[in-house]
DNA sequence: TTGTAGGCGTTATCAC
DNA sequence: GTGATAACGCCTACAA
């Protein structure tokens, strides 16, 4: 086992300084003769030289590592956003320590206190609950923090990258109203997080608009952990008038809630109308296709890089940055009229 | 911005040496008085001081920081065992650096160079090509390097942990064969991987051993990344003598295979048995549930996050570990006799 | 244009 | 038990 070159070892190679060679490694840093330059770059590919990015980042206090933090990632929205993230940092020559939270606060929380001791530039993270804050420390110490799908109700010096939570559960009821439904179900995410309430005020709100009243029987804010999903399915078509239609907004329960109604052999959509959001490649394959709200899962995560590198290489002023995206309605075959609409007419 | 606490503002505080905090934090290191003890913790806990991870790595050359490169984090498969490589490498005090390659061996190249660069103490890598090993150098360098789910042709001195790819594709393939299939087909990943090698080995294998002609056509070989699968599924189904069953052993494939097989209006399993690899959610919600070769990503994910663990902590012998482990034939509905059975009969 | 020296935050080796 | 002090590998004034 070799020991890795350090920069005396080239500098010694190349016959120089270790300035020297410190200066041909970063431009711009101050004057390299040409020639010297050719030398000590060709000590460098000799000796398979690398910098070591501790001894980097222990000397200029930055890094170019960020840390990004989901639930889990086995729910293909925040994979997706993982993937999306990871990709994109690179491109950016920077790296990502990935950390999982499990929806658990305190484990969050513990997180958050190893993050300390790591040098890293920047947090992207989904929160876990919108009604602590946990950063404020890394805030404080000039660990830039950014929000990704999920925002804190205090969200002092936070970026925040999401998507338009209420106008798509809005346009998601809209659609089913339209279509003549008024027994609407819907299944969101716990009200401790941001995106599960916005999406049930949007949810409401169409409803009001629309002069129909919400029956609470038929609102189950469930957490996005467990199997929930498919109890609350398994409820709600038990009800003695139950749903005619249904909006999944809990993206990570929307699995287990629609398997639930196709083992319960409700026919979709001529018993129950069906949106679901997070638009997973298995919403397409199932029968029918599911008719989904699509997340720019890939635009949010694009942003949030964005902002973390930028922020991390000191760009941008200080000032915390709100960027809200727009989902996207996509048509299939899971939602239907209530009653046929009369054909022609008057 | 609050600069972070340091060692030696925590020895000031507490009315010490920094050498004193120093085995406070660590200890076994040296000997510290009780109540000298409590007054650095109480310190530490007052100025909320965290050591810093760049100064002990250059100082002590160890690390608690893992390298985790897989093709992308989009195909579950993958996903699946990032997820839990995350986790259980945080319940021992180890962060996960993610790096995707995109199966691309120039990217996977380029992406070991920049590792070299943060002191990692163990890489574990799906690689994308088993012809050539890029992880040499991390290797002489005493990076530890733990190959998953696919292996190098020339592993030396590096850990593997899969599955038995070979019996894998034997078992699924034995399963169709009593089942009266004879035209099987099989779409499986690119031979430059050990994983779809094997695979194919174990289907060629089965096939043999029952007597059965390989039909050359059948067999397809296709990119994990794209969307091929779609294509060979076409051209599959548009034979004139088309198979009569088949598994997709190419799981990042599996999703498109299976798709075309349902656009195209094949009955399955009436007109088509269909064996597919990799348990994703999915499969269980389609119509119908499809049969599958269950991997255990849990188990791969857990040995591959223990060995590297122990590993930089200067555990286990030298000698590389080969860990290979079953996988399950899931029963589901998407397989059928190709002719009834004879009810009773002697 | 180059080299010397100091410091980043930590741990380890010594004396005391 | 405790406290200077020297590394670890790198960058950066500042001096030559």
């Amino acid at each position: 086992m070799l020991k890795a070159a350090t920069i005396r070892d080239v500098a010694r190679e190349a016959g120089v300084s270790i300035a020297v060679v410190s200066r041909a490694i970063n431009p711009g840093s101050g004057p390299v003769a040409p020639e010297t330059r050719d030398r000590v770059l060709a000590a460098i590919e000799k000796l398979d030289y690398r910098p070591r990015a501790a001894a980097r980042e222990l000397q200029a206090g930055a890094t170019t590592t960020i840390a990004l933090m989901v639930p889990d990632l086995i729910n293909p929205f925040f994979s997706g956003i993982a993937d999306a993230i990871v990709y994109e940092a690179r491109s950016r020559g920077v790296h990502v320590m990935v950390l999982t939270t499990q929806e658990d606060p305190h484990l969050e929380a513990e997180l958050v206190q190893t993050l300390r001791t790591r040098s890293v530039g920047a947090l992207i993270v989904a929160p876990t609950d919108s009604g602590t804050n946990p950063f404020g420390r890394l805030v404080d110490l000039g660990i830039h923090v950014i929000c990704v799908d999920r925002e804190l109700d205090d969200s002092a010096g936070i970026d925040v990258v999401t998507i338009d939570n209420e106008n798509s559960a809005r346009t998601a009821t809209q659609h089913l109203l339209q279509l003549g439904h008024e027994r609407i179900a819907i299944i969101t995410g716990p009200q401790h997080s941001s995106s599960a309430r916005s999406r049930l005020v949007g949810f409401r709100g169409a409803m009001a608009d629309a002069g129909v009243e919400v029956d609470e029987q038929l609102v189950r804010p469930i957490a996005y952990r467990g199997t929930l999903g498919s109890d609350a399915v398994g409820s709600l078509l038990a009800l003695p008038h139950p749903p005619t239609a249904l909006i999944v907004a809990n993206g990570a329960q929307a699995f287990n809630s629609v398997r639930r109604v196709r083992q319960s052999g409700i026919g979709v959509p001529d018993d129950l109308s069906l949106v679901v959001f997070d638009d997973n490649p298995w919403t397409d394959v199932f029968s029918p296709a599911l008719t989904v709200i699509r997340q720019p899962v890939k635009m949010m995560a694009m942003h949030s890089t964005q902002i973390a590198v930028s922020r991390l290489q000191g760009d941008r002023p200080p000032a915390p940055v709100r960027i809200e995206l727009r989902a996207e309605l996509v048509h299939r075959s899971s939602c239907r009229p209530l009653r046929e609409p009369p054909v022609g007419g008057d």
